[in-house]
This record gives structure tokens, C-alpha cells and sequence, in this order.
DNA sequence: CTACAAAACTAACAATTGTTAGTTATTGAT
DNA sequence: ATCAATAACTAACAATTGTTAGTTTTGTAG
């Protein structure tokens, strides 16, 4: 990434086009008309198509995992830990649902960050999962299968890139806590 | 679609290539070399490669509209229903997961039948949405928010597809339980 | 064995892809 | 006003894309 800004306008115009079509989808002359120029200008600024993917996808997933790293060390309880890792999935995808697209649908085409992501992904996940499990053996969650558990749990959270964009108007306080509600209470 | 095994071949095939790397990015010559054949040959069989997305997504899009509807007028109970309507997620992605995955991320590439897809999928959601809403008045469920769960539901079921094939050992039926008591009872 | 249909092949096409080279315009500090 | 850096441009490239035309192989029914 040879400048900043412009760069980083580069990089938001594409997420955005990317939440649309998927990465592979979308050309550089796509990305290049979205800004306004040349297709072969977007290269004073980038290294190349690859780069605009690894400056969308891994930014966000060190937050992500810096952030679980941060509620897991914390003295609070369970329950304060799994509320605030609901209120830190909608705090970063309302601010970054575009990446969040492509963080989710697209890693896959990462060349040389590839393993960089996979690791910052699986270890959210462990310690996603090590904080489920810890809720049952202190007796505080009730569940039989841990996998179905955080399967169901982080399916949704994850898919909130494609929800919250519509429901700006619910403040994101009122949203975390009906979701809590909702993904750990039950309906019934 | 000229044959029909032989097409259906194909679709199975692609349908795998997909879930990988997404339609855009699986070409044609990657669809033949995973068929042991060459590119041109695929052309026997097939009309282009929109035929086979198509063929990948829609049957499978019917089948969950059909199956919804007739759950919709049956005379179950709420509880039942939404029971059903697990079981039925659980049922059609484990007879075909990786078409889901079309299903669920290539859905936008349709070219012919895009308006098609999108009334099954609206379809689908609206008759969902009416018996959440329906739980609510009969005072069976309790709720703050109708959008967050259906939401949270939603999100869960359609991502089954990305875990199901790792847990085929848990059968069908007990998947069933487990996951309607986490959707719906919730793990407090 | 022959004949015919089904299904594979080779070769090529036009269009599109990401990227590079070389050049011109724009901008901001001295 | 000048100079250097920044950022745009035009033109072209090699590779890859989906697809077509024409030909040969394969398999099966008479």
C-alpha cells in the first residue's frame, strides 16, 4: 500500500462492491469506474487485486480476536463475557458490515494471508468455545451439545453483515440485548 | 439440460466446486477436469454454465418453498411447526449440502431465473415470519423484537450447511432436538 | 457387421482478466 | 515560478474466460 488515504477509499469502495458480487466477481476496472478512474491508476496506490482483499478481511479479524482476547482475560462472569461478545459482533459489524461481507464470504481467496486468517479465526473460535464450556462445567449454561451450541451462536452473529445494515434505526444498546436475549434465553 | 444423468453428473460435481470457491471463481475447465473430461465435452450435456448454476440452486429453492408450505397448512401446533420446519432444514441439507451453499452465496449470479429465486426465498421468509408472529398472539412465544428472530433462526438454519457434513455421525433426529432446544429454549 | 446416436475430442474464437510501461497532468512547498 | 512528488492517463501485454465448429471415438440395437 504505496499511500494511506487513498488507498484506504480504495479499499472501502471495494468491500462494498465485493458484499455484492464476491471478490472473484468483481474486476479492478469495476473497482477502477466505482472511484472514478483508470483501471490501471488503482495501481499507484496498490499492489494489486489481492492486496485490496488481505487490507479488507484481515484488519477486521485482529479486531475480532483482539477484542475476544481482551473479554476472555477480564474478571467478569460468564454471562458478562457472552454479552459482550455479542456486543462487540454488532459494535464491529456496524461499522465494518461491507468487510464483514467479504471476511465471510471471500477469505478463501486469500493467497498469502491465508494461514495469518485462518489462525486469527480459529482462535476466536476456541475461545469462543472455551467460554461455552466453561458455562457448563460452573453450571451456569445448560445445554447437551457444546458443538450445536456454538454453531448456533456464532451462525448468527456472524451473519449480522447482512441484517444490521437495514435496521440502523434500532440502536445498537436495544439491539444487544434483545439478541442476547433471544440467542441465549430461547423464545419459549 | 440434453441428458439427464449425465447432466445431473455435472451439477453434482460443479455443485461441489462451488462450496469451495463460489461459482465466479470455478471455470468451466475446472468443472470438465473434475468430470474427466475436456472443457468443450461439458457442451453435450449442458447449455452454458448459467444452465448449471440454475439446475444447482432452483430445485433445491423449491423444495424448501413446498416443504414450508405444507407444514404452513397442516393443523400442528406452533411448537410442532417451528419444530418441522428445524427438521426439515436439518433433512434437505444433509441430502444436499453443497448445492446449499449456491443456494446460500451464488443465488445473486442468476442470470434467467434471479426473480424467480428471490420469490421462493421472499416466499419462504414471509410464511416463517407469519408463524413467529403467530407464537406471539397466541401467547406461546415470548418476545421483544419479531425481526431479531427471525433473524437469529434464520441465520442458524442457513448455515447448516457449513457444518452438518463435519457431524455426521450426531444423527438426524437427535440433531433435531438439540438444536430446536438451543433455537427456541435457549442454554440459560 | 453395420449403422446410428451419444459423447468425447481438437482447435480455435472473441471477450475479459490483472497487470505493466511509459507519459502527462495535478498539486503543494520553497 | 519552479521543482518534485503524487496521481492520473493511454496503450498494450499475456493469460484466462465461456463458448462454438467440426471431427472422431464409443457403445448399442438391428
Amino acid at each position: 500500500m504505496k499511500s494511506k488515504s487513498r488507498g484506504a477509499e480504495i479499499v472501502a469502495i471495494s468491500s462494498k462492491l465485493f458484499k455484492q458480487k464476491g471478490y472473484t466477481a468483481v474486476t479492478v476496472r469495476d473497482i477502477a469506474e466505482a472511484m472514478g478512474i483508470k483501471a490501471a491508476s488503482l495501481y499507484n496506490h496498490i499492489s494489486g487485486k489481492q492486496e485490496i482483499l488481505a487490507e479488507t478481511i484481515l484488519p477486521v479479524a485482529e479486531l475480532f480476536y483482539e477484542g475476544i482476547l481482551q473479554i476472555e482475560r477480564s474478571p467478569m462472569t460468564i454471562h458478562e463475557k457472552l454479552g459482550e461478545i455479542i456486543k462487540q459482533h454488532i459494535e464491529l459489524t456496524a461499522n465494518y458490515y461491507y468487510k464483514m461481507a467479504a471476511l465471510n464470504n471471500d477469505w478463501m481467496h486469500l493467497e498469502g494471508d491465508l494461514e495469518k486468517f485462518l489462525c486469527l479465526r480459529n482462535g476466536y473460535e476456541e475461545i469462543f468455545r472455551k467460554i461455552i464450556r466453561a458455562g457448563k462445567e460452573e453450571e451456569i449454561l445448560n445445554y447437551q451439545d457444546e458443538e450445536v451450541v456454538v454453531f448456533s451462536i456464532l451462525s448468527t452473529l456472524r451473519n449480522l453483515y447482512l441484517w444490521i445494515p437495514k435496521k440502523a434505526k434500532l440502536d445498537q444498546e436495544r439491539l444487544t440485548q434483545n439478541l442476547s436475549k433471544v440467542l441465549l434465553d430461547g423464545v419459549f
